[in-house]
DNA sequence: AATGAATGAGGTTTCATTCAT
DNA sequence: TATGAATGAAACCTCATTCAT
């Protein structure tokens, strides 16, 4: 019988998907497109994927996957936050800029205005929320953050400033808008330096434990520690 | 341009599709059904405006003509730059709240993949990228803010968190993705209280503009030894 | 504004998807096709009708009450069952020679294997059953009829008799089946003229209302007067 | 043809094909599933029968050879017409009780518009119009049936009953329509008793073949001069 | 000029048929 | 040879755009 889809073709049929899907949209993008970019038949992609809807489906759980692993790989509970915070960002900024389509992907559901942003939204922000709450948690209790903001909203704060790092690097728009205010050298290295003195400054970090007193003097006290 | 609508018109015109377009996505949105709401023919509708995509240029200047006009409102020259923040935050947070079209409709346009992206970015981002930036720069040349931090990514950064906070009001996937890290509640005004802290902490900012002793001074003290 | 399908194009339309449902069937009668045929556009076709089965229904409709005008017209309560009889059946014959289609139509909703042969059925079969055992039941009564079948029975079999006589005329199998049994000629005389012999024989039908005795002793008594 | 698939596995495919067939009609089978329940890959079909239409004449073929062999079954020449008519009937309703797969493939070929209608025709019609044909001019020169009717008539008019009856009992639209008529209940054996009746009165036969007087004498004396 | 019905290109999806293995 | 996955033509349906009135 005639071979199944290698495993390479199945690949491609789900890179040239995520570029489509990513750069066109999950409207604008066509399934006939997508059959006639990644070489295989309209028939075949509709014998592995219900519908266009599911194509898409597995085209974000592709790409919140290495989302996820990408963050699991940068996440190492020995790090303190500090080390954390800059080993995220330059994991971040390197694989959106190795796998654009994969943010683009990411905030093409962004975009969803119906019912399935819910369902969207769970496939990763609950896995960031629980990872990011619990290291900034930990680093509260520990003394090492501010403990005057709630360790949710740290966490928020802290994903929005990642996922707009994201889209810098991965969305078009983004990218233009950064030039308005950076210019139009990509500097990678001063984004996550800068970054980093960002939101050090933000949490109150001190790189070096201190013990002892409260949150909001230690906060402000370790102003001094963020010479770079 | 045409004459015979009427003022009033127009504007129901245009507020109707900046609904639909907003609401919808620009895809699924249809001029039709934009007609059909707004009282005024599908054929009128093409004589003002070339076609679908031209009707929607127009809602999107119309959308970041009110942000601007939102943000333009909001900065005070007089203001310190704490008070500036907290003020902003509010006001994004509120014109989110009273204007979720506008914002979907700046959401869409980040969406947006090819060439127009950077007359879009022009629009509205040419415009905050100035004011954030030249309000930071100032602060920074009077020792308010710290001076470690360049401040085109002082204002970028800050203006990547007003972006999260104009979409968590205003975009459904932020909405469900906001209640994995604060849960269900929405609570504008703890909200605000966090991110003004989150933000002053990673400006280096200190509330008291009291010169001598005390955290602040210091922390402004040594930011002009952090000197880019 | 354009004038709207006159009444002409819409009845041309209907014509023409009466002509592609009849002669080919629901499933291979292609909307496209009765666009085509029809003069008119893909567009237009699903303005008037949601999808091509309400297109199908109208169709269907419009055949059923053609048919039921047909038989109602035949239908005079003040005929003897005899006179009804050969009315229906010439009037019959004479209505499929001319709207054959309206017969496809007909024959096409039997072939329904699913749930809509129910509804199917209800647009018309409830009628001439109505019809039919009404009129058998009042002969019944008034002695002109054998009373030893049960007139709803008796309505059943005139149907079937009357439905195939319809396909017939109208349906190309039928024609075809026919030749094997009358020969190439179409003597639509003589197919009457034998049909009302044999419903007579049937229904055991004295053309004089004879007064009187038991159903059977008339219904076999009957079989002298029957002679043509 | 290929002799790979053994006489069970050929039949197996053909049962399945006929209940697809029959129970969807012939454009909603689809191939891939007889196959799948058949057991048999759909390249051996295809190595069988040239395309689904000739499976479908093949099921065709095998419906009607089914059809005939119970009809051949029912008739025996010893028997009288009276005999004859019972037993076709009461065979008829068995058969489609228990074969509606082979009734509604019956039926689907009478709903062929093409050229194929005489061909598929040919098949069956030929056959039940000679046999009938045959009995009923025996019957007539023997005198037991009226002749004022042309024996081909008579014949065509029987197995219209006839193909009612199969219909009826074997197809969703006609189940649906007699409910019309008689009610929800299905009573076969009234059925055949009053259809008995029914068809002897049409003939003009008679139950008792005593010689003599009484009203069947009569009916089969007053044939002779009705002769045509 | 204004209307909104008509147009028809283009998208999604199915399934009869082919053919590489 | 038998398999059943792959192919791709063709169907349905939508909606941006046009244009007769």
């Amino acid at each position: 019988m005639l071979k199944k889809l290698t495993d390479e073709q199945q690949e491609k049929l789900l890179v040239t998907a995520v570029e489509e899907f990513g750069s066109k949209g999950p409207e604008r993008a066509a399934v006939s497109e997508i059959a006639r970019r990644s070489g295989i038949s309209v028939g075949v992609i509709y014998k592995y994927y219900r519908n266009k809807e599911a194509l898409f489906d597995a085209c974000l759980a592709r790409s919140t996957d290495m989302l996820k692993a990408m963050i699991g790989e940068a996440v190492d509970r020995e790090d303190t936050l500090a080390e954390a915070c800059e080993k995220l960002i330059r994991t971040c900024i390197s694989f959106a800029r190795r796998n654009p389509h994969y943010i683009q992907m990411y905030h093409a559901i962004t975009h969803e205005p119906g019912e399935k942003a819910a369902y969207y939204a769970e496939t990763i922000e609950k896995y960031t929320a629980m990872i990011y709450t619990g290291i900034i948690r930990k680093a509260q209790e520990e003394g090492a953050v501010r403990r005057d903001i709630d360790p949710a909203y740290l966490a928020l704060f802290f994903d929005n400033l990642l996922m707009m790092l994201h889209f810098d690097a991965g969305c078009r728009y983004y990218n233009e808008r950064r030039k308005f205010y950076l210019g139009e050298a990509e500097d990678d290295e001063k984004m996550t330096e800068q970054l980093v003195l960002f939101i050090k400054g933000a949490f109150g970090i001190t790189d070096s434990v201190s013990s002892g007193s409260g949150p909001v003097a230690e906060g402000t006290g370790s102003a001094q520690e963020r010479e770079v």
